[in-house]
DNA sequence: TATTATTGCATAGCTTGCTATTCAAGTGTA
DNA sequence: TACACTTGAATAGCAAGCTATGCAATAATA
């Protein structure tokens, strides 16, 4: 019995997500941002003022996960937390002015990765490349 | 402007891989290996008696990565190392006991959570799945 | 109302990944 | 042969993910 890693669905998976990760790196690293803030921030600017929580129901991570990620974005002049006047073990969570900013830098930023990596699949391709991930996400999540 | 992170296909990726080794993580914790090992056991079932560099050859990792995966391998008993003859820098990395006897449950392992995965998808469209991975992968590669 | 259960976050501690740097051993050359 | 260059690994330090646990505030109940 043999393993060919290059047939192995999950090895393939984590390469690309590696290379994927690698890329918007350099991409946005000039805006002051990394990659693990992006989830956060792509919520934070459809709506902030909004509790951990909320958050977390929007983001497919780990509660510890996303409390680190807030800290480290705390630290860098992203986010800022308020009082929750109605629950007072939970604050608010606001996006500074600086963070507000770089949304459409970042909305591009994220767009040219995406669609350079997927530049060597045609039209069609794409797009059923998409909806395999989105059927095995959610194949993988209800098992 | 908006962006739609299930439109987005580092997002999808992201997703889908931490899914992956999640799931992983789990099938194969009762071995007494983890996520990370992994890809350096298949290596060395492969072949062992090896060097670091050989190893990284065929692993698409940094160095630095792959030093601290050896470390922990060591430090677990899935590992020795010896003197390289021909090279004092470098050592030759060969299997334990304990870890050459993980080989076939491991490759069950991953072959289960790569079925399971994908079992949402009919045959020829996990062909063409893995193969647009193979596409995506080797684009980014050499981009 | 006092106690118990639940909930919202924080923290500890680990792995896996990265970049950058260091260092010793080997190689090549003036 | 000495000096500089290169190369194989190790180390430092950080991010981002996880599980497990703790803790204070709120909610539910005896």
């Amino acid at each position: 019995m043999d393993f060919e890693k290059e047939n192995s669905a999950g090895y393939l998976v984590n390469h690309m997500a590696r290379l994927f990760a690698k890329e918007l790196q350099h991409h946005i690293a000039p805006l002051g941002i990394v990659v693990g803030q992006f989830p956060v921030l792509l919520e934070l600017w459809l709506k902030d003022g909004v509790t951990q929580k909320d958050l977390l129901a929007r983001i497919d991570v780990e509660q510890a996960t996303l409390a680190n990620t807030l800290n480290r974005m705390e630290r860098d002049g992203l986010i800022k937390r308020t009082k929750n006047p109605a629950d007072a073990r939970a604050q608010l969570i606001w996006l500074t002015e600086k963070a507000a900013a770089l949304r459409n830098s970042a909305y591009e930023s994220a767009q040219n990765v995406n669609s350079q990596a997927l530049q060597v699949l045609t039209e069609p391709e794409r797009a059923q490349f998409m909806d395999y991930m989105r059927r095995v996400i959610s194949g993988i999540r209800s098992s």
